[in-house]
DNA sequence: CGTCTGACGATGC
DNA sequence: GGCATCGCCAGAC
């Protein structure tokens, strides 16, 4: 197989469990692209429906493209609801919630 | 094939 | 810790 770079992102992201986040950096680390940051930002814009992007979030534990969910506190709801710890700046404790198979 | 773009990461201040 | 800048690389045009 030779899937597209986007194939390879959306199979990562699949398989994040609920209660559970992970990095762009990450998911493009375990594509073989640790620079490839934003190319995994950019294929969860064109995400096909049932990825739960929500789940990915940037290195700081920002969730990113709030827009997309209409506002911050809905996936911060969203995350809640799976168990996803967040600061009072509203940032992911992700030293919690990283999820291990993200290389890390 | 050249150029611009972009839901990021790392570094510097 | 927050803000600004550079770098990175696969797609779209």
């Amino acid at each position: 197989m030779d899937p597209s770079f986007f194939q390879q992102v959306y199979r990562i992201v699949a398989q994040i469990p609920s209660g559970k986040v992970t990095t762009y950096g990450g998911i493009a680390k375990l594509l073989g692209r640790p620079t490839a940051a934003r190319h995994v930002g950019f294929a969860m814009r064109c995400a096909p429906d049932g990825l739960p992007c929500h789940r990915v979030v940037n290195q700081a534990g920002d969730l990113a493209h709030q827009d997309v969910f209409g506002s911050q506190d809905f996936q911060r709801h969203l995350l809640a609801s799976e168990g996803i710890a967040f600061h009072p700046s509203g940032r992911i404790d992700m030293k919690k919630h990283l999820w291990a198979g993200a290389g890390m």
